[in-house]
DNA sequence: CTGAAAGCGCTTACAG
DNA sequence: CTGAAAGCGCTTACAG
């Protein structure tokens, strides 16, 4: 019953009369066979244009080759770029990619793991929902997150990231900086308001905004009375986040004030239409091929390393990556007493 | 070898002292046994915590209860949004969803699409690249794109919500609008335009303003001179995505044109932060859980009509689901004659 | 109403 | 160097 579409092992294997057993060892590789035979029989699988049955091997083994990928609220706009990388870095080494989304809620959050773990994969990656500390899901486990984020296994280096930031804006010129971020309990927005202080000079200021908490990332709502802060001598505002920038961004021209001629705004992530937007956005890029494939190498290991049926340790070893800055605005503040236009060194208080 | 780590029908009959046949049925309800003893099987079941096994199940079955689901470049960010309704349509019906980026070219959405056909997937969801046609992939499928697609399945009625969209405008006394499109050969961008033009009255002027032509549909790049397009009277700017209604709101901002005191802009999806910007964009929002539920829905009558292994036909009814406009700005034109703000039913021309 | 048996397509010791 | 055989966990006729 239920015959398969494609040719099988035993297909090739008669065609050629010989034994499956010898056809799944030219096949893999893994018997020793006569160099001519192997070849014989390649040639006959390519032919027929063979697949194996994903799951007779997976039955066999007792692995899918399939790992799951579990994204928080998607309204998070950086979940394309890191489900493509993910699925790239998987597919290149073998691995199907199964999604489970947990929006709303951290109870969602379970039952998507859980999903996952009846569809039978061999690991899971995941972005953990704000606050949620994932311990043990009976199966390989890579977090991505924030360093900060406890049994992390990769993640940018958010708070090098916020260091990028400030460094650029100080060499422009800029002391008096406003940070906008919306979530005083994500490590990664900590993280990153932690690096760019950390590079703020002496007699600079950097006071952060939160606008309001909301459990996604774009909460609408009241203005941010940007005006005010510019009346106060901000000539910078550092979100972070593109989705902030972007917010703090059209308030201030909405308002008249111009960007970048008299505040400059940078944000995170370098998302889609950062670039296309006037002014362009600065941003911080993360590395997100280098992070999907530090997780998958992660993740791989784990799954390697434990026979099938066990409950999968969580791994261990945390791995951060560095991100990059892309500068985009580069105007110094118009009333700081800077000589040229173009990022002076000196410090000029 | 390789054994599962769960408890297995098995464990559950020899606990039960029962046959494993008689296990399956009272788990799937096809025999007809006892209701006694199902129960006390089902009661062991849960206490066991038994899952099946999906690698077994599919190769008795010959069907994977996995989709595949193909998703064109996705620096498109409505991707995150039709992902998490396919998501979650599929789940509901008891199907995973394997993800395939197509991203980059042509030649890669036919690679992902093998590559899913490799894992055994039951079928296949596409949104196809531009000007891509899916003939027959070997397994049944669904193509959710725009009404004017050549096999699409389902899509959101893109020239309804054009429609909308004009007719809004209109209302508040716009008579002068530049449309805003990149991709003269999408036809979803032709759908919105051309319904968009179809409420356009007598005496109203609407040109299109396309803008550079890229793959992905957030170009970069030169201006789009729309303040000339003010000065020769245009008082509204309806792009065909969110995405260009951004790009021209912040040029028209950064040009110092008070938006929506002077002209208005509108886009379409509905994006994660149209609400959020200053000023807010109207836009028009497609039914995405419609869609998806229709799409699976489509897709799993193919394959439950089509016995496993036979190379299933492309599905061929198509529905498109009504769109929905979301107003967020609501001023009228200044320099038209008309008594109240909010949306005279009159033509003041 | 319940059970014995075959078989889905593969891989892996093991024997020849 | 190659093959016969067992078995992964399930479902489905079929027999009792």
């Amino acid at each position: 019953m239920a015959s398969r579409s494609g040719p099988t092992l035993n297909m090739i294997a008669s065609a050629l009369d010989v034994s499956v057993a010898t056809v799944s060892n030219a096949l893999s590789g893994k018997g020793r066979l006569s160099a001519e035979l192997t070849k014989r029989i390649r040639d006959k699988a390519d032919e027929l244009g063979y697949t194996p049955s994903q799951a007779a091997r997976a039955l066999r083994t007792g692995r899918s080759r399939v790992l799951g990928l579990v994204l928080p609220d998607i309204a998070n706009p950086l979940f394309p770029q890191i489900a493509q990388a993910i699925e790239y870095a998987a597919s290149t080494a073998g691995y199907g990619i199964l999604i489970a989304d947990s929006r709303g809620s951290v109870a969602m959050q379970t039952d998507a793991i859980n999903r996952l773990i009846e569809r039978d994969v061999d690991g899971i990656l995941i972005v953990p929902r704000l606050g949620t500390r994932i311990v043990d899901v009976g199966r390989p486990l890579a977090v991505i997150d924030s360093p900060s984020t406890p049994n992390s296994t990769v993640s940018a280096d958010h708070w090098q990231g916020g260091q990028l930031v400030m460094e650029h804006l100080v060499s422009l010129g800029h002391r008096h900086i406003v940070l906008i971020g919306n979530n005083p309990s994500s490590n990664v927005q900590n993280d990153r308001i932690g690096g760019m202080r950390s590079r703020l000079p002496p007699g600079g200021r950097a006071q952060v905004l939160w606008i309001e908490q909301h459990e996604d990332i774009c909460g609408k709502g009241a203005p941010l009375q940007l005006v005010e802060r510019v009346n106060a001598g901000a000539t910078a505002f550092a979100a972070v986040s593109d989705l902030h920038a972007l917010r703090a961004l059209t308030e201030l021209q909405n308002a008249g004030i111009p960007v970048p001629a008299r505040v400059s705004v940078t944000g995170f992530d370098d998302l889609a239409w950062s670039a296309m937007i006037t002014p362009a956005l600065t941003s911080v890029r993360m590395d997100v091929a280098s992070i999907a494939r530090l997780a998958i190498e992660a993740l791989l290991q784990a799954i390697e390393s434990d026979p099938p049926g066990t409950t999968g340790a969580v791994t261990a070893e945390t791995s951060s990556v560095p991100m990059t800055l892309v500068v985009r605005q580069t105007t110094a503040p118009p009333f700081v007493p800077i000589n040229n236009q173009n990022a002076p060194e000196g410090e000029p208080a």
